[in-house]
DNA sequence: GGCCTTCCTGACCGTATGGTCAAAATCAGA
DNA sequence: TCTGATTTTGACCATACGGTCAGGAAGGCC
């Protein structure tokens, strides 16, 4: 007979490894922070949808901020990640295709880190101002380099590389954080295979386009 | 001697009349809301930015629920006043481009409610669910209707209205949910007035040459 | 002034929350 | 099987929260 807990099984094992229930809590606590937020989620909803008592989070993960901290760092290295598609690319509409398609793609399978990385900007980066003014500031400071030089070479139209990249992180994102509201405009269902391919290419078209980057 | 008060000054007057105890708390609200979310944030705090005890603002909102229920109505309010400029327009390229330029108003003069709007939606609508479906989806099918005459008049290229829509919305609004990030990356500081321009002026050539609207 | 309505507020209440702790359970190795 | 380290957990605690209330203060109107 399968487990009837909430999220994944508690394994066979009772006892678990210190990897595996970090992993358990860390994917609890993503979905519950995203949806209420960090003030509005409470360590005991994390721990029911966890199928653990709330002691043994406490056990793993000291603090609620402490938790919170490795939720929003966790969804950071996967947004750095799609950031070498970029510089593998060779040209503006190769390498800014392919962001795209990486970003949305995080916005689908990643809805909920997502959600918590927007909230935690919204609120100011209490938690992540460091790497905004770091690792973010560097990355972004070497994708506008690249754009430059792309429009330099005659590549694309000369365009604010800032506000462009502030652009692919709005529309891309949007997916994930206003999911709701494009499900709801969407007659209540979430969007599927096709409808998503829709958003991608319809993203990649007007933007491709508007930056002089296809023809 | 000027009030060393938080916010606004409690007047003059000890006693205020409902509309003006109510604007002021409102006003107190969003800037809470907006900091903190809604589970986050306290009446307490949110009477503290007021500058009124805590058991005033219970006189004139009942419920935590209630206050925020009108802040998002309001700013509800003020999202939908940008959508006449849409009608008024003769052609894509003005119509869009003045839309854009409202948002992005909103989104600096209106950055807080913006973000509480923001933040209700990502955690699924719970209180606005009923605008969405009615409101929102209404206002949504008449430019769709717009913008697929456009197309069938050949004022601009055949892009999925629905996809241009969000794109629209999420590139504006991420002026205010995700001022912080752009401010940081600004070097820490706010966009100047000649900065807004800039970004309202890349986001309409990109997107007005994206749809094929201008040339 | 007298009276009524509206507004204001300190003190209070029940509850829920983040976090603690000590004891029990489980496991790996000898 | 014994032993020490790790993990699990129910019970508990201090605090902070949303909300209540009774009584006082202020203003309008005759």
């Amino acid at each position: 007979m399968a487990e009837t807990s909430a999220a994944s099984p508690k394994a066979t094992s009772k006892k678990m490894r210190r990897q595996e229930a970090e992993a358990l809590i860390l994917s609890a606590a993503e979905k519950v922070f995203a949806e209420a937020g960090f003030g509005g989620a409470t360590m005991q909803l994390i721990a029911d949808v966890a199928g653990l008592p709330k002691a043994n989070l406490h056990y793993y993960f000291p603090t609620k901020e402490l938790l919170y901290r490795q939720v929003v760092q966790k969804i950071f290295q996967i947004w750095l990640q799609a950031a070498d598609i970029f510089d593998q690319a060779d040209g503006p509409e190769e390498g800014i295709g392919a962001y795209i398609d990486a970003k949305m793609e995080i916005s689908r399978r990643h809805a909920d880190g997502s959600k918590v990385w927007a909230s935690e900007v919204m609120h100011g980066a209490p938690v992540i101002q460091d790497y905004l003014e770091t690792t973010l500031t560097d990355w972004t400071n070497g994708r506008i380099e690249v754009i430059e030089r792309w429009i330099a070479e005659g590549r694309m139209a000369p365009i604010d590389p800032r506000h462009l990249l502030y652009m692919l992180w709005a529309t891309t994102q949007h997916y994930a954080d206003f999911g709701h509201q494009i499900d709801t405009l969407n007659g209540g269902s979430p969007l599927n295979d096709k409808q998503w391919e829709a958003a991608k290419s319809n993203i990649k078209t007007i933007i491709l386009r508007g930056i002089g980057a296809t023809e």
